[in-house]
DNA sequence: TGCCAGGCCGGGT
DNA sequence: ACCCGGCATGGC
């Protein structure tokens, strides 16, 4: 008989802390400039949105009334690093949009709203899906809700403890079903998650040396890409 | 030197 | 309801 999920999630935090330490999410001097690089990180390496952001930052644009009103080209030029730039330059004067429109600029006004609202409303969004809200809702408004990113789905398929094809919602729910809604907890949990997932997920022998190795299944579900 | 990165959308079956 | 291509730069 398997041990409960809760002492399962538990054991599993406490291994990626143990090796890592604490990560420091979200690596950004305010709440508006983790906005702005939760648009810029999708599919994308940290280490390019920094050049993005520094860009914005150099330009003296990183404020919400500045981006907001700063043309669809030049602030596509200035993410350029970051990749997908024209799709995130879009992206962000949604975001903005909803932000000066609605909320006068102000993320601590965004922030008073219901969380369950404004994750709805952060969800209409043209180019802010379910990570994405997750994050601004959690690294910007410090709200305990869970981030799932594409390593949570790798890391708990791999061991078993979720299957292969679960959703987005089912993954987000299995968290939070069975950790306290802490949001410092589900800050460095998901952080966590990113580092061992960068530095053991895609490589060869996968699991060689993870933290989380002495957790595997003894003959482990396998999926080659994973 | 290819492969990959802290997704999401829209169009086609 | 899926499935898939498109989006793009820079690091290793």
């Amino acid at each position: 008989m398997a041990a409960p999920l809760r002492d399962i999630l538990q054991e599993v935090f406490d291994r990626l802390f143990s090796a890592y330490g604490p990560q420091n999410w979200w690596p950004a001097e305010s709440s508006f400039e983790v906005l702005v690089g939760a648009v810029l990180v999708q599919n994308t390496n940290w280490k390019n949105v920094e050049r993005a952001i520094r860009n914005l930052k150099k330009a003296g644009y990183l404020e919400p009334e500045k981006l907001y009103h700063l043309p669809e080209e030049e602030l596509a030029e200035l993410i350029r690093p970051a990749g997908y730039f024209r799709v995130k330059a879009r992206r962000l004067k949604n975001l903005l949009r909803l932000l000066l429109e609605k909320y006068g600029g102000s993320l601590a006004r965004m922030f008073r709203q219901q969380p369950q609202k404004l994750r709805h409303e952060l969800l209409q969004i043209k180019g802010i899906g379910p990570e994405t809200a997750d994050s601004i809702l959690l690294y910007a408004g410090h709200i305990p809700t869970f981030v799932v990113d594409t390593y949570t789905y790798r890391v708990m398929s791999r061991h078993g403890w979720a299957p292969f094809d679960s959703d987005y919602y089912s993954l987000k729910e299995l968290f939070e079903a069975n950790l306290r809604p802490d949001p410092q907890l589900y800050n460095e949990y998901h952080a966590l998650f990113v580092q061992v997932g960068k530095k053991h997920c895609r490589t060869v022998p996968r699991c060689e040396g993870c933290p989380l190795a002495a957790m595997l299944p003894p003959e482990g579900p396998l999926r080659p890409e994973w």
